[in-house]
DNA sequence: AACAATTGTTGTCGTCAACAACAATATTTC
DNA sequence: GAAATATTGTTGTTGACGACAACAATTGTT
């Protein structure tokens, strides 16, 4: 080793390899000797943030035709559901920052799928309605996030995923 | 409105506030009143999300005394259980990138918790190993994590915690 | 009228995943 | 055994994201 910048690794230079080096000259492919995970299993937080990132991946994958990430989705589905909305009740219902939430919104506005508003009871806020386009879109996206959902039930079992969801519905 | 730039904002000047505002006059607290998430209930990336959320924020809450986040938790925890590791083992069993492990175990090695010894079957590659220290503050560590998981179980049911790790254990 | 709170916006900071490029080293192939 | 190829650790860049802070315009309160 030792590229660049090699001080970090000759910080320890010498010592023992210790005992169970997993690549000895037995170099019949590391990965697939068992790693154990020790505590590791038993912690829901590990093994949640695995299947988030898998599921999160196959959205994308399965919504890359037309170009809607999760996010993205949540708030048209919101913004569909409940026309009229403000900037702070869509932030606050999805769990994102309001300040965040402005560029989503300037996205999907170039998009032509959703349109600001202005509310005539208060002039601050704008009242978020989808547009024409952005209606016959997100029932497009529908059916493709439904077919996403497929290969949820797919991979985890159909009776796993509704446990799923039954457990996890006080966090929606 | 229109503050700063308010271009993208007077796109739409115009037009009516739509039926339904869910804004009328009746301005009773806006964040009280339920919106619906009609397609997004059903969705189970999203109740994923929202949950490994929670249970990241009370991960770091809960360690925040020793400091450790829940990718160094991991670490050191496979670090821990499978001495002389290389780092390509390491990120590979984790799913996170060799690129990012470097940071993360610069830091690790800056707190004296992990060392890397240079491999003698393959000098490109490191072993890694807990110090002395690693090993001690790891065990301290674990009972504190066993503590998080305890207010898991208070979150979510001890049951369906259960439920949920079996449901979710391929993806560890 | 003076003061505090809210809304949308802009900006910064730190974390993280996904790449690309590179030097050193190991492996393969002729 | 030399040349081509692959792997390992490292550095850097990019973009998505959460957490803040500051601000102008507006609303609500006293």
């Amino acid at each position: 080793m030792s590229n660049r910048a090699a001080q970090p690794a000759l910080k320890t230079p010498v010592s023992a390899n210790g005992k169970r080096g997993g690549n000895g000259k037995a170099r019949d492919q590391e990965q697939n000797i068992e790693i154990g995970l020790d505590g590791l299993v038993g912690h829901a937080g590990y093994a949640v943030r695995r299947f988030q990132i898998w599921i999160f991946q196959d959205f994308i994958r399965t919504l890359a035709a037309v170009d809607i990430k999760p996010t993205q989705y949540s708030v048209l589905t919101v913004i569909g559901a409940n026309p009229g909305l403000s900037q702070m009740a869509v932030a606050k219902r999805l769990g994102i920052e309001r300040a965040r939430l402005v560029h989503l919104l300037d996205s999907l506005e170039d998009r032509k799928l959703v349109r600001r508003v202005q509310s005539r009871t208060d002039r601050r806020s704008h009242a978020l309605h989808l547009t024409a386009r952005g209606e016959a879109s997100l029932r497009q996206f529908k059916l493709l996030a439904a077919e996403h959902e497929r290969h949820v039930a797919e991979k985890i079992g159909a009776e796993n995923r509704e446990q799923l969801l039954r457990i996890l519905a006080p966090f929606t």
